[in-house]
DNA sequence: ATTAGGG
DNA sequence: CCCTAAT
């Protein structure tokens, strides 16, 4: 889809400067305004714009929010965008995003202070609000109650995709290149043939190519540490500014290398876990700040800071790397933190997103007024495509039956993931799996019609290769006497 | 402590 | 995901 288009191949350079920001004017005027812009602005908003880079993004987009004007512009980013917002927060969220954006309106008056804003976008503009908001990052359900996270994720993950975005930072460049699934499609090896938004299993059928098999999950893995290893040591800095903030009130102080560590850190990490990461961040904050007067507006804030985030360079800075209590380095260096036995159990507001991503984006409307079901799904984390592959690989190195080891060797890094969820997450895949092959065969199009629904379509791809693992390693591994047998590797 | 399986 | 039984 968009990425397409927006194979970004700008350099921006954000003109992050070591001058400290002051954003204590946003603060103020971000209040109760309803001076109402076109509510639906955003989505009328090109995509394109936002991943562009946040200078730029920021004039168009907060501060100029005529640029609306492409009514209808096309059903195909109304419904990228509003899904990704849906994801994030609810829609109505987002209208409310908008009157911050009017605030923003007014300091955007020169560009100087446009270019300031840039550095907001790495710092928590959303959390200007929160006088006292240090024990977010500490939440113990940080990443165990991370529910319904997925559709954030791939949403986002569909608009940025396969764009490679160089952020310039004073002569660093920062080159970060994603490569994931995009959207709906799930073609991540042809991002020449992203070109649809409809869940349509047929697109995927068409579109669909297949994937090489060692695939991009060892690409990103390979590829990611070796730039961390020169600035992930970034990553623990000095202890953050976080006090600073909170005692003056709002204003942020950002320098130009947090910036840069800030960006480097995500561009390190797996992008789908760190967008599913950043979900269960607004989801933690919402916990966090129920007082119906502030919440509000801050989470809307929140929602809106990082939502611009995700679009600018695709990975978001994670409150963590703010308050400097835990960044994602340490957290996920961490795995028995995160969900060893029981799980914290960290009840998970509204957001209902179901399977936001396995719906067309047709029924938005539909999903944003089912705020009841939330709490059904408890805790749950979605897994992202590139999760899904690397348990396929680490199946295909270890053999069902050894969850313990791939989950040790190939999930270290994410603590919720329990040997059991692998265990869970391959019965399903195979039927998952093997529920498209049917589907193969059979009329297309009545059968999508009732599976549609069932679950989201998997790239052709990656039903191959579990088809194939599932007839190398049959599930329960017995051998013809009955005895199961632990590969050994 | 792990894994298989069912709910 | 959760829980339980079996190893």
């Amino acid at each position: 889809m968009k990425c397409q288009r927006v194979k970004v191949d700008e350099s921006f350079v954000p003109s992050v400067e070591g001058k400290a920001v002051e954003v204590q004017p946003l603060l103020a005027e971000s209040k109760p305004d309803h001076t109402s812009i076109d509510g639906d602005a955003w989505k009328h908003l090109d995509i394109e714009d936002f991943s562009y880079g946040f200078e730029y993004g920021l004039k168009r987009n907060y501060g100029g929010l005529d640029c609306n004007t492409t009514q209808g512009q096309d059903e195909l980013e109304f419904g990228v965008l509003d899904g990704l917002l849906d994801e994030v927060d609810e829609v109505d969220d987002i209208h409310a995003a908008n009157d911050i954006s009017r605030a923003c309106e007014e300091f955007l008056l020169d560009v100087e202070l446009a270019e300031k804003i840039s550095d907001l976008d790495c710092a928590p503009l959303g959390r200007l609000h929160f006088g006292d908001s240090s024990s977010e990052s500490q939440s113990p359900g940080f990443s165990g109650s991370s529910n319904g996270v997925h559709g954030l994720s791939e949403s986002s993950i569909a608009v940025v995709t396969d764009s490679e975005c160089k952020i310039g930072v004073e002569n660093k460049t920062v080159k970060c290149e994603l490569n994931d699934s995009s959207g709906d499609n799930w073609d991540y090896q042809a991002p020449e043939n992203v070109f649809t938004t409809t869940h349509d299993l047929e697109n995927l059928d068409e579109v669909d190519d297949a994937k090489p098999e060692s695939g991009m999950s060892s690409d990103d893995n390979a590829k990611k540490p070796v730039q961390a290893s020169n600035l992930r040591q970034k990553r623990f800095r000095k202890p953050t500014l976080r006090s600073h903030d909170e005692h003056l009130g709002g204003s942020v102080t950002l320098t130009k290398e947090e910036s840069l560590s800030e960006i480097i850190t995500q561009e390190t990490l797996d992008d789908d876990e760190k967008l599913s990461d950043l979900k269960s961040k607004c989801i933690n904050r919402r916990q966090k700040f129920p007082s119906p007067a502030s919440k509000d507006k801050c989470l809307k804030t929140e929602s809106h800071n990082e939502l611009n985030l995700v679009r600018g360079f695709k990975s978001v800075p994670r409150e963590g790397s703010f308050t400097g209590t835990s960044t994602q380095a340490s957290f996920e260096s961490c795995p028995q933190r995160g969900r060893p036995k029981k799980r914290p159990y960290v009840p998970v507001p509204e957001s209902d997103n179901e399977d936001a991503a396995s719906e067309s984006e047709g029924d938005n409307a539909k999903r944003r007024k089912s705020k009841k079901s939330a709490d059904r799904r408890k805790h749950q984390r979605m897994w992202t495509l590139s999760e899904v592959m690397k348990l396929i690989d680490g199946i295909a190195q270890y053999g069902t039956g050894r969850w313990t080891d791939i989950k040790k060797l190939l999930f270290s890094s994410s603590a919720y993931r329990t040997p059991v969820d692998l265990r869970d997450k391959w019965r399903n895949l195979l039927r998952a799996s093997s529920v498209q092959k049917q589907k193969l065969k059979q009329n297309k199009k009545e059968v999508d019609q009732k599976l549609k629904h069932a679950m989201r379509p998997l790239p052709k791809s990656v039903i191959c290769r579990i088809l194939e693992l599932a007839t190398v390693h049959p599930y329960p591994r017995f051998t013809p006497g009955g005895r199961y047998i632990r590969r050994k590797n």
